[in-house]
DNA sequence: TGCAGATCTGACGGTGTGTCAGATCCTAGG
DNA sequence: CCTAGGATCTGACACACCGTCAGATCTGCA
């Protein structure tokens, strides 16, 4: 459960400056410790996106190695090569979906949160999470379970990514507590936290709702609506 | 991925009569289609519990059917006489949870939610939840991985133990409707719906919380204002 | 062109799966 | 008390996946 140490290294600063492409991932070393090249990268992607593609079609208990490795034209030692097992895999996957999670904290800062915007830009919320639940679904979930079996590695990514976003609102919580539009024991964290929870699992389970018989539209508006209130103690409609 | 049919055959009612010790588990059959007497029954509860309590030590992708055989001091071939895989045995812990659910739905119903007494009966609820969580977690998660991955045995029950819960809060809604304390356009059941999600997510990840750094009883707080304005439009506090 | 890594893989011992046929256990009826 | 016959369990097996080597293959460059 534990990741392997990182073995240090000397850089390899020529292949380094040859390959630019890959963004901050400089850190990678393959499981015998080397600093892979362009080849294999190339390969290691080829790993991840069939990892990915078999999340999306497959329950997680049955992801096996070597149906990724087949599927990506390779074999199994090739994977192990890269990745001790498929929870690494997905644990990479999971920082690629962190990463991509920065444009809903930066919905958050950069809207207007006053009377009169903050449904819309409540909305503007809500319709992001659950577009970005929608696109990374399968990725999302694995991380959900790997996180209450209480994975660390996984609990770190998640709380991460939304943490970014929690601090945001509940700095927009803070203002309302000032402004005594919220009772003055209010937590702010905690209350953007609970409000956080609300979006993430509404957005895992959307389909869920439709299954018995709530239309996406009303419990679209019902998220914006608990979110404008709960944060910024201004009454809707 | 879908339940076997089961077996159609005569019953045996002098067994059935012999041990009424099973509640309303009288459809039970082992996969040769032969009801279980007493011995196996109890066979079948020792696999289950041993189930439930890997469960609790084992990450889902590592709970292997030889170790549940081998903690119930059986032998995998048993195991397979009861159930088709880990997934099926997961199954029946998870309608015995949704069995153990019902007196959520109690709280709602029998509690009253006029202005005074609201946040208390809210608060309840949230107890409610949060120790249903700390009791049933890992059954509970894997209920929620199963169903998010398109399982529909799983999400059948998972839908009908919300379903209970979300219909009592919708009727508080509804009511809350009608005396204008909510909007007019509020769907009284998306809005309960939304609340439930905030409620088990939270439950769910309440140590993720704690994490970083808020405390539980501000958790609490936090959800039983948002709980008690979702639900019945007055304002707290 | 040929060498020195870099990369890949065949092959293997180990473990888990799922299914029989037959061994063992239990109990009702003699 | 004994025994037949059904209920229950399991050894054994064929198959699949795991994880790890040593060595085969590929690639870029001197």
């Amino acid at each position: 459960m534990v990741p392997p140490p990182r073995v240090a290294a000397e850089p390899e600063p020529s292949e380094d400056a040859a390959d630019a492409a890959a963004p901050d991932e400089d850190e990678l070393r393959a499981s015998d410790g080397r600093v892979p090249g362009r080849r294999g990268r190339a390969t290691r992607q080829r790993l991840l996106d069939c990892t990915r593609a078999m999340l999306a079609t497959t329950a997680y208990r049955d992801v096996k190695v070597i149906d990724i490795a087949r599927e990506a034209g390779t074999s199994p030692a090739t994977f192990y090569q890269y990745f001790a097992d498929v929870e690494a895999a997905v644990l990479v996957l999971a920082e690629d979906v962190a990463r991509e999670a920065a444009h809903l904290s930066a919905i958050v800062e950069d809207g207007d949160w006053d009377e009169a915007s903050a449904p819309a830009t409540a909305a503007a919320l809500v319709d992001g999470f659950l577009r970005f639940w929608d696109d990374n679904r399968p990725v999302l979930r694995v991380m959900d379970l790997a996180t209450d079996e209480g994975d660390d590695r996984f609990r770190k990514i998640r709380v991460g990514f939304l943490n970014d976003i929690t601090r945001a609102l509940a700095e927009v919580a803070q203002a309302a507590v000032v402004a005594k539009r919220l009772p003055k024991g209010t937590d702010p964290m905690a209350t953007a936290g609970v409000l956080v929870s609300m979006l993430a699992h509404v957005a895992a389970h959307q389909y869920g709702f439709e299954f018995w018989g709530i239309r996406t539209k009303h419990l679209r508006a019902t998220m914006v609506r608990q979110l404008a209130w709960g944060i910024t103690g201004h009454l809707p409609d």
